[in-house]
DNA sequence: TTCAATACGGATAAATTTATCCGTATTGGT
DNA sequence: ACCAATACGGATAAATTTATCCGTATTGAA
């Protein structure tokens, strides 16, 4: 188990929304389950990139920051389904614009983030 | 020197964008520069949180993926002044809405940060 | 002559996040 | 009997990001 050491910022809205969707497939999960890809095995083959253990965390931490929610069937084998809460809702309009923002400049971006594989440093 | 051994996602808009605006400070460092602080040192005054290095690393970063341009001014002492590339300014839009949703939801948002030194593990 | 203001970046440590590996448990199909 | 499908999480390694410390260089002001 790891213990925070660093303060957590929240003295204004960027800081705080970052605490929420900065990581690395959060944005994704919240698209995908807007999209009604509701179960993890589902939302794992959506993001084949990601591995399941990391999806499972990001999972827990979107629900403990209540975006998402899920309900568990009690039945074998286990069934589980993530839907959005409200405040998942009300950020959708935001993450489809992320997104849409992304693709709409999707040369300049892949272009920008080659280049950086030539420059001498990176950090 | 640090070398990337992971490859970057750049499957979606999501992929992308992600790889542009999620370091800690970066839409911080967007949005004031929006509203016309362009300096560094102000900046830094703006963001007292953040070591000054790291919105320097930042600031680099922002200007090889072409958010931002700067005009150096020749002359002692340095004067630097940073402004937003039309990409930039595309997203600003974008940006400043994340900023009111975390404003609009910030005790919502509070709360469960706060919430999250009780649960038992974090990761 | 010493110090403040200005911007930048090397070196390295620390913190955080993500990745990898593997184990738990149950039902039903082959 | 054994395996696939299903969801979950411990333990730990690896990768990445952020923080800390300090040094460079110049002008003008006290």
């Amino acid at each position: 188990m790891y213990e925070r050491k660093l303060p957590i910022q929240e003295e204004c809205g960027l800081d705080l929304i970052r605490e929420v969707i900065f990581g690395k497939w959060k944005i994704h999960l919240l698209y995908y389950i807007s999209q009604g890809i509701s179960r993890p095995g589902q939302l794992q083959k959506n993001i084949p990139e990601a591995a399941r253990r990391v999806l499972n965390i990001q999972l827990k931490q979107l629900e403990d920051d209540e975006l998402v929610a899920k309900t568990v069937y009690d039945q074998q084998p286990p069934k589980v389904e993530y839907y959005l809460t409200d405040l998942g809702k009300s950020i959708m309009p935001i993450v489809n614009q992320l997104g849409q923002w992304g693709d709409d400049n999707s040369e300049h971006l892949q272009r920008v983030i080659k280049k950086r594989l030539l420059l001498p440093e990176i950090n």
